[in-house]
DNA sequence: ACCGGCGTTAACGAATTCCTAACGGCCCGC
DNA sequence: GCGGGCCGTTAGGAATTCGTTAACGCCGGT
């Protein structure tokens, strides 16, 4: 955060943008704006904001669906501003990945003091850099980029979604069920198979010898789990 | 997060305390409760846990001096429940250092999405696991991976089991019976002698002289125990 | 409609893991 | 000295799990 947080507003109503970018103009904090669902999705992957205030239930997407998104690649905060304060939409957004959740019409200065302590966990974390390296592998989380000795690698969705998981526990046990739960959400089949035909084909892409993986080993029984990631980068 | 997430409840209202130990109880959470400012303070100092329940307005203390008073030495997690709703309250307990603010009466489903996003901010704070350390043996229950002399062990589900319960009560003798309920579950026909088995196993595995055992001592007629954890890490 | 990429399931050999059984040593009471 | 528990140790076969390949169905693009 070298000069002043950064925060992207998405909403789509007009007045509550003017009101929102009075309330916070008064403050050290540079805006950014966005109308729709996509355009909000795309300045929150080119700009890299501090805090990512989103409103539900725009037009043009579900709120929901916007903050998974982001949880892929992303641990920027993000504050949910809703008109709607069921419970089960609060605890779906939060689920979701959202960190706050407040409930239209809310006062500014409860927004601005969660705001602060977005930014505080924002600092505390550090920066966490959106590339793991383990070894010879490189997965680039924030544009989905995986390399192998800098030589580009192409992944299908659910490989990607499974190295992903992985990577992000890296060093850690990933237990079957929780694997499955990762790539494929909450309704589970038996998919425990499919796992490891999975886990084939990423071990040929990425392996130098697939026979004797290195990068990612099988805990018998339990799981699977990606090496320790490296210390530097 | 070696086991269940730690919760800390200071509340001074009974009938709020069975409330949510009740709401608390129906998932794996570990709950330690405290009916002071002050007794919450040293179980929040000896105890390490994950979240912070805090009650504000408690008889014998400041619930904001509290808060400050914890983010002297810890960034745990602090989720303040009040009675108050007013936007000063509010204010005033996040800047204190205070995560989150939930305003009775609160939902249970809320509550318990909101400690989720703690927990997650928790463990995306990347540190070191905490590990049992008992001369050179490490066991590290987060990632489960087993060391001794910094060199990795494999271990067998079973056996892995077996040494993470006798780890889990370093220092304390653990019955057969209690070892076969830890490691196969409650329906049990007549496995003690697996026991001895899988624990000759893991002391050719872990002990420098198998013959006789440092880490693991057996006590004839009880059952087994584990040398005492090392006092520092 | 054809085709290629993708996800899933089925099948089978191979590797790993687990339990039971058997045997010998140790300690203790008789 | 002797017998009976308790424990450690080893071995072998059963059961589970894993890796690998092939085949099938689905879907989007040409």
């Amino acid at each position: 955060m070298a000069t002043e947080p950064l925060i992207l507003l998405i909403e789509d109503e007009a007045p509550m943008r003017r009101f929102l970018r009075a309330a916070l103009g008064a403050h050290p904090y540079r805006l950014l704006e966005a109308d729709t669902m996509r355009a909000g999705l795309a300045l929150a992957a080119s700009h890299a904001p501090d805090v990512i205030l989103l409103d539900l239930g725009l037009p043009d997407g579900d709120g929901l669906d916007a903050t998974s998104r982001i949880r892929e690649w992303s641990t920027t905060p993000i504050i949910v501003l809703s008109a709607r304060g069921l419970e089960g939409d609060k605890v779906a957004a939060l689920d979701a990945g959202a960190d706050d959740y407040l409930t239209k019409p809310f006062s500014v200065g409860e927004l601005l003091a969660r705001i602060r302590v977005a930014l505080r966990h924002a600092t505390a974390t550090g920066k966490p850099d959106p590339a793991v390296v383990v070894g010879p592998l490189q997965i680039d989380l924030a544009s989905r980029i995986v390399t192998v000795n800098g030589a580009e690698v192409h992944l299908t969705p659910t490989e990607y979604k499974l190295l992903a998981a992985l990577a992000r526990f890296s060093g850690r046990v990933l237990t079957h069920r929780q694997l499955v739960k990762e790539v494929w959400g909450g309704h589970t089949t038996t998919a425990t198979q499919a796992l490891r035909v999975h886990m084939n084909q990423i071990r040929h892409k990425i392996e130098a010898n697939p026979a004797r993986p290195l990068l990612i080993t099988t805990e018998p029984g339990v799981g699977y789990r990606m090496k320790e990631q490296d210390p530097d980068s």
